[in-house]
DNA sequence: GATTTATTGTGAAAAAAATCACATAATAAA
DNA sequence: TTTATTATGTGATTTTTTTCACAATAAATC
C-alpha cells in the first residue's frame, strides 16, 4: 500500500484538531466535523481513513481517544523520535526553542554547527562541532536529521548525515539534493512557499480588473 | 486558466534553477537539463511551460535569461513586493535576517508584535506595536503579510491583517485559519513536514524487514 | 418491536495531474 | 541543397486523487 503524501499530511492535521477537540472536553466527532476542521470534505476523510483501515459506528461517529491513538500509532507518535539538528544559525535556534515538539514526542538531541563561535556543550540542548556529527548519530542510533545550513553547505551535510546512518531528513535549505535510495527527504522551501502566495495574489488582483 | 499550486511551485524551483545556471554563464538549456535539476521529467517541464505559454527552440532548447524573465514576470518577480510579518519571535526574527529575500525582490517593510519589549523604531527593519498595524499596511498599500505568532492569536492576527487590506497570507502558525473570499492563505507547517519524515521513515524501515 | 433517521464505508465516477508518444520544426552534417 | 538529427509542443493516454452516491447499519423515536 503505497500512501499519497497528502495523506499523510491530513492524518497530521486530523491528529492536530483531534487534540483541541480533546482538550475541549469532546469524546466522539463526525467525518462531518473533522472535514469542516481542517478544510476538507467529509469524503475525503472517511477515504483517508479507510485507506489506514480505521473504522467509525455507524451513526455514531468516531470516538476521538480511539481515532487519535489509531492516528498517532500510524505516524508513528506512540513513541518519542529522537532527532539532531545541522546549523546553529536562525532556523536552527528556533527549531531548537520550539517547545511543542517535546509535547509531541519529537526530542531534539543536539545542534552542530561548524562555527566553534556556537558551540555550547552546556546548554540543555548541546551545541556541538560538525566533527562530532557521525560519533553521535551512531552512539544515540539517530534516524532523523534536519538540515539548517546554507544553500552551499547542504549536500555535504546529507552526504555526512547520510554515511552516519540517518534515513530521514526534513531541509530547509533551497536546493534539490541529491536522492540517496532509502532515504527519505522532505523540504521546507519558505521562500518558494512566499512566492506562491504572491503568485496567488496578483493572479487575484488580475481576475477582478 | 486555473494553475495547479504544485505547477507554481515548480515555476520558483526553474527559476532558482536557472538562477545557477545563468551565474555559472550558460545560455541555453534543455527540458531536460531542468528537469534533472528539480527532479521532475522533462515532459513535465515542457508541459509546465507550454501551460504558461513559454516557447523555446525546437532543437535549441530554451534561452536561459529569456525564460528566466519570463518565469519572474508569471511570478510577479520583476516588481519588488513589500511585506509585513506580525510576530517577532524565532520564526520572525529568522525571516528578518534573511538576506535572500531583499536579493529576490521581497522587501519586508516591519515587523509588528503585541510585547512592548520587542518594540524597535531604529532597527533597520523596524519592529513596531501591532496597533499600528492597519495604519501601517494602509499607508505602505501593503498587500502581503507574514504570520508568525503562536496559534492562539494567529487567527486574531490575520483578521486584523484582512481588515486593514491585506491580500496575501503566509502563515506559520498550526493552525486552519478561516477562509476569506479573495485572499490567499498559505500555511508553511514545520511540525506537520516532520511527522511527514517519521512517517516515511518508519514505513521504509517497516518494508525492509 | 417496527420505523425513521443519521452516519459510515466503499465501489464507481469524475476530475486533476503526470506521462507518453509523435508530428513538427530548427539545426547540423553530408 | 538535401538528409539526418535532435528537441520542442501538445493531443492522447495513463495514473493518481478526489468526489459522488448509496447500501449497510447503528441509534433514536414511535
Ligand atoms: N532564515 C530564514 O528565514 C530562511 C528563509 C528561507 C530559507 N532559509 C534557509 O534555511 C537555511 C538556514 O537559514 P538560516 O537563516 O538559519 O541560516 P544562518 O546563516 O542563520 O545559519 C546557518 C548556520 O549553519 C552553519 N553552517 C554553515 N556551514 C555548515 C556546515 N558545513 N556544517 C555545519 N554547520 C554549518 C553556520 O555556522 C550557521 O550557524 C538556509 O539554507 C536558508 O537558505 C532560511
Ligand atoms: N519555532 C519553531 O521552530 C516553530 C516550529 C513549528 C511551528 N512554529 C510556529 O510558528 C509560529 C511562530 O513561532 P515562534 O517560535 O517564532 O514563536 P515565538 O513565541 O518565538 O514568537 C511569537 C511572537 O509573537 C508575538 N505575539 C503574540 N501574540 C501576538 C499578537 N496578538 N500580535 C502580535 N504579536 C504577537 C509574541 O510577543 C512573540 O514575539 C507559531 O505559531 C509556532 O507554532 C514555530
Amino acid at each position: 500500500m503505497n500512501i499519497a503524501k497528502n495523506c499523510v499530511s491530513r492524518l497530521s492535521s486530523y491528529k492536530n484538531a483531534l487534540t483541541k477537540l480533546k482538550n475541549l472536553g469532546f469524546t466522539r466527532v463526525f467525518s462531518d466535523n473533522l472535514a469542516d476542521l481542517i478544510s476538507v470534505t467529509s469524503s475525503q476523510v472517511r477515504k483517508d481513513f479507510s485507506l489506514f483501515g480505521i473504522s467509525g459506528n455507524r451513526k455514531g461517529g468516531y470516538n476521538i481517544e480511539e481515532l487519535f491513538n489509531q492516528i498517532n500509532h500510524i505516524l508513528g507518535k506512540d513513541i518519542v523520535h529522537n532527532i539532531i539538528i545541522v546549523g546553529a544559525g536562525y532556523i536552527g535556534k528556533a527549531l531548537m526553542k520550539y517547545k511543542t515538539f517535546e509535547k509531541e514526542g519529537i526530542k531534539i538531541r543536539a545542534v552542530f554547527d561548524s562555527d566553534p563561535a556556537k558551540i555550547n556543550r552546556e546548554s540543555s540542548i548541546p551545541i556541538l562541532p560538525v566533527k562530532e556529527l557521525k560519533e553521535f548519530i551512531q552512539a544515540q542510533r539517530i534516524k532523523i536529521g534536519i538540515i539548517t545550513v546554507p544553500e552551499n553547505s547542504a549536500q555535504l551535510v546529507l552526504d555526512q548525515m547520510i554515511d552516519a546512518g540517518i534515513q530521514g531528513v526534513l531541509n530547509f535549505a533551497p536546493i534539490n539534493l541529491k536522492e540517496y535510495p532509502g532515504i527519505i527527504i522532505n523540504n521546507v522551501n519558505i521562500e518558494l512557499e512566499l512566492e506562491n502566495v504572491i503568485y496567488y495574489t496578483q493572479t487575484m488582483e488580475n481576475n477582478k480588473k
